[in-house]
DNA sequence: CATTTGACGCCAA
DNA sequence: TTTGGCGCCAAAT
């Protein structure tokens, strides 16, 4: 049985590249449709840069936080062709 | 074990 | 359109 963040990562590190998904798609993706809160707060925890959790980004689209920078994460976004 | 905190999301004013 | 408030969850302390 994997835990909730165990299943963020392997969800995040699923996402394919150029692609975006949310806070609240990925908490439903995890068994939770309303722990959009518990997804930011485990990926706020996981320092592994090996999890593209670049490619998560608030309903509206607003970029929310990000373990190596919030600057260096849109560039990357941008980077992969996610232009809004 | 109980409390606090935060990278969310939706609705009402 | 912008601001404020409420509900929800898991991790950290």
């Amino acid at each position: 049985m994997l835990t909730f963040k165990q299943k963020v990562f392997a969800i995040v590190a699923k996402i394919p590249k150029g692609k975006t998904m949310t806070y609240g798609d990925v908490a439903k993706r995890a068994g939770n449709q309303y722990a959009g809160r518990a997804v930011g707060a485990v990926l706020h925890t996981n320092f592994d840069p090996q999890i593209p959790c670049h490619r998560v980004i608030g309903k509206d689209g607003s970029l929310r936080g990000y373990n190596r920078g919030l600057a260096n994460k849109k560039r990357i976004l941008i980077n992969e062709g996610v232009i809004m």
